[in-house]
DNA sequence: GCATTCAATTGACACTGTGTCAAGTAATCA
DNA sequence: TGATTACTTGACACAGTGTCAATTGAATGC
């Protein structure tokens, strides 16, 4: 079977993450990644068709192995609304530092590229939807804040939970990724609950 | 004197302003933005040494035009901390969508250049003294909810009324300009006070 | 009115990074 | 043995930035 070119494709996706995080996210270069894979510049394009198509591989390859969803049993765990907005906060907010590399990568070059904004709205639409959940299980359990509607409450988490935010905050301001759980769980809790 | 060369650095300036509203703060090459300007792209380079310092001097030409320190008068007419709060959200929020495809491009921009991070930084830094204001003003007002102290007080107010969340939750959310000024008036309500 | 100076033009070129192509090699399969 | 597979090498096209030298044309000074 082609599982030779299986073990390449990996060490591809392994040597673009290790590039990633050693630059935060920046100014990987295909010579770069292919010289840490071990392989020629060009034999990386018998693999992947552009630089924009591994980076998308990366992150799908990232995701499988860092098992968001797994770590979402916690959330799925929840009986209560607050609950739920809790665990969300929590899981999430582990989850960021550890794919903050590629989701900056990500975040840059959605800018320029359609094939990576549509391929970056599919990861966020999955946190968008764990959001609607929480906010549906306050709401039914009326203890949503009346400033709002269920969609609005939902669009304030999801931007307050935002991998800008928590780079901001972490990032620039310091806070600790304790301190950027408990503060936020704390906000969300002053302005979504009754 | 030098007032021809002068006329031409207004025009590049005002046709880099025009590139980057048009394409929203991407993709704006040297090429195009002289042929607006309607010079050789190579006489550029007689104005701005690189096309950083072009967006650099182009961030500072849209400042001086859009006269945000002129519009802060409002807040500084504010007497108590909340009236301080809803104005400076007010007067920011209504600045943001006027500058945006420039804070977009320097946003991109400075994640691989210094010198633009610099000078953004600089842009932030003012931002920054006006939340310290007013959560310094709120707090002599015994009115800082209790939960924060003053430097979180800031790093959250600066955080919550940060361009990524504006471009968020009117861009991505479809709120209004006004929704999102209302909406940030309120929940930071919420966070912050009492 | 002539010479100087300044702003800009033109064409050429170096450099970086992406992506492509053709020819060749070395191991594997059958 | 001969074909296939994965990869290598060197060359090249292309876009965009930045540089340079030679040139033009208009305004300015004396």
């Amino acid at each position: 079977m082609s599982s030779k070119k299986n073990q390449t494709r990996k060490k591809i996706l392994q040597a673009t993450w290790k590039m990633l995080e050693e630059s935060n996210g920046q100014n990987t270069k295909m010579a770069d990644i292919a010289k840490t894979a071990g392989i020629s510049r060009q034999a990386m394009y018998l693999h992947f068709d552009s630089r924009i198509e591994l980076m998308i591989a990366t992150v799908k390859y990232v995701d499988e192995i860092k098992e968001l969803n797994k770590r979402l049993e916690l959330f799925n765990a929840a009986k209560t609304g607050v609950e739920m907005l809790n665990s969300l906060v929590e899981v999430w907010g582990n989850y960021i530092p550890e794919i903050y590399s590629i989701a900056k990568a990500m975040l840059l070059t959605k800018e320029n590229d359609e094939a990576t904004a549509t391929a970056w709205m599919g990861c966020m639409s999955g946190l968008r939807s764990y959001c609607q959940q929480t906010i549906e299980t306050i709401y039914k359990e009326k203890q949503l804040n009346h400033n709002w509607n269920i969609e609005e409450a939902v669009e304030i988490l999801w931007t307050y939970i935002s991998i800008h935010n928590w780079e901001q905050l972490t990032l620039e301001c310091n806070w600790s990724n304790q301190k950027f759980i408990k503060n936020t769980q704390t906000l969300l809790h002053s302005i979504l609950l009754t």
